[in-house]
DNA sequence: AATCTATATGAATGAACGCTCATATAGATA
DNA sequence: TATCTATATGAGCGTTCATTCATATAGATT
């Protein structure tokens, strides 16, 4: 890392060279940080959230997630889209009937974890 | 639950009641939503993510934090204040220098796990 | 005391985004 | 074929929020 870089933006002196080498060291690239702030927007969001939550023991269809979490129908399928592009759900189609289902359990891990760094505050 | 409450917001008619049980067991309040969603909404800010990254092994400046992320020293101050606000980072004042580090070491498995799940997709 | 320096912060601006409303689409039923 | 139903989606609106710019503040130095 070139000196001149790290001053760039900088306008005051007290810089620790030691300690700007560590931390530049656990910096990710900025595709990675990319993706790893979209993720975590993806469950930024209350509505997202509670579908998420709805879906972690069973399949539901819009009509259902509309009635659990409360919000119109046209909300819910806009935020399945976007779980959807996120690919956090998955779905299929029975009829002109569309069953939504996590794309991948493992993010109640991720929800759980969080819930308990929470309760710890 | 009552049957009425679930219908409010559905205009359609296909709903499968024991779904809907199930689904509705693994809801949380709207006061675990909302803390739940603002502390993933944390975390999915560019600038946040590369100042928890930053301080991930050690205490920074916040001159050290701007020249190591690129950032206007405004600009990093402001997040400060956010992550400050969430108890993600605490701070030290030496003369008219104030050093910054994370509050819960714990954060990062979040991140490293948030990371394995971007990879295995 | 006066000045310099590191950090904090209020206001303004522009972009992102979640919701509603209206409408489109696709599958089912008559 | 015509209609009904479940879902999807574009446009518009209001809000949130990250950055910049200007300025305030507090500690250090002269």
């Amino acid at each position: 890392m070139d000196q001149k870089d790290i001053i760039e933006f900088c306008e005051c002196n007290v810089l620790h060279p030691e300690k700007i080498e560590i931390a530049h060291k656990n910096l990710l690239d900025n595709e990675s940080i990319s993706l790893l702030t979209l993720f975590f927007k993806t469950f930024s969001d209350p509505t997202r959230m509670k579908i998420i939550l709805a879906l972690k023991e069973t399949e539901l269809c819009v009509c259902d997630l509309s009635a659990v979490i409360n919000v119109s129908q046209s909300a819910v399928s806009h935020q399945l889209k976007t779980l959807r592009e996120n690919r956090l759900v998955k779905y299929r189609k029975e009829g002109n009937v569309v069953y939504y289902s996590l794309d991948d359990d493992h993010v109640h891990v991720l929800i759980t974890q969080a819930m308990n760094h929470l309760k710890h505050k």
